[in-house]
DNA sequence: TAAGGCATGTAAGACGTTACATGATTAC
DNA sequence: GTAATCATGTAACGTCTTACATGCCTTA
């Protein structure tokens, strides 16, 4: 992907995600852009302008994205709306990615770390799987908050992605209760929180 | 993390990972290093030499680990193994890098997908979802075997990372099952493969 | 002794990050 | 009218990726 002239029809998820924010979402700045990512749960991007903005200027040079200028008061501003191109962009990435993508096992910073646990003393595997179960049992009451907040008859996709959050974080809160029983010996599997 | 001088203890999660493998399998070149990445079920590197190698060099530089020339025939030849100092320091990113993770909730790009799936028609988002059900369940699969090929006795937390990418596998293929179902009303709950 | 692949790298570049810069707007 | 915050950017940089380069070393 760098000695080479870039595919035009390539897409980094950000690119992707932005594109499907401005579809879905209609006439964006880039401003409204980045507050969606800042506030969105997942912490795979930090919003930060330093990406967006050069970013949405991309997606225009590629005529993914159109931009208007509108005005508040005297400051200039830009209104990015998703083109034709950009909505065949869009359903192709939706559409393409799946089958070779390498999805297949995602990232877990916990399994990871739980490959080299064996450098840690006996003591210090228990503190971090109870740290762990911690960090765990709040983002699963996060989750659960975040599935409240985003009811079905609302918007369906936005439903199923809060569920997908929350079937995953239960997943890795059985895990570690798996973990700690099978170090430990102790009885509280399926106590759960 | 850019402008400033960087923290010498701040630790990306390749060179925590390239640091953990040295310190739990002993001295190893470059070359078995990227093997190892190469081989690993987690796609999450590529374990590419130009990863790699300078990544070595970087962590010789903090003295966390340490290279010894050896040499197969006249071909020279390092061998990298961990230092106290790169103990310690594996030791603290095991430890300390949980609390205020950004790992509470951890990316899933069938999630993200699934925000704009509006985008499609109803026909695609059908299509979307088997294919991705199709997916899975080779997924699943794969990590079953994975599983079987880690026992526990051998070696413990590796085990553990193998339970950890199945159960994350069966939750996301629970999750399509449960989508499909809500979207198209079928009555296959519960089939899976 | 030539071919192929093993092993060790380097080169160029894309992407996203943090930190800084700057004018407009609002609140007091 | 001054301070804070909104909104839009730019600057510098680190990490990782793909593609290329290059010698060693085995095997036929």
């Amino acid at each position: 992907m760098a000695r080479q002239k870039k595919d035009k029809t390539a897409t980094t998820e950000l690119e992707a995600a932005v594109l499907g924010v401005v579809g879905r979402d209609g006439p964006c700045t880039p401003y409204t852009i980045r507050q969606h990512f800042l506030e969105s749960p997942s912490p795979r991007w930090s919003g930060s302008a330093g990406a967006i903005y050069p970013l949405v200027r991309r997606l225009e040079t590629r005529k993914l994205v159109r931009s208007t200028a509108g005005a508040r008061g005297r400051r200039s501003q830009r209104n990015y709306r998703i083109t034709r191109r950009g909505r065949t962009a869009l359903n192709r990435w939706l559409l393409s990615s799946i089958a070779q993508s390498n999805a297949t096992l995602i990232d877990d910073p916990l399994r990871t770390r739980m490959l080299f646990l064996g450098a840690l003393p006996r003591g210090q595997v228990l503190t971090f799987v109870s740290d762990a179960l911690g960090v765990m049992r709040r983002a699963l009451h996060q989750a659960q908050q975040d599935l409240k907040e985003s009811p079905a008859p609302k918007d369906p996709f936005a439903h199923f992605a809060a569920r997908n959050a929350l079937l995953l974080t239960r997943a890795r809160l059985k895990w570690l209760v798996e973990v700690r029983a099978a170090q430990f010996g102790d009885s509280d599997v399926g106590k759960g929180t």
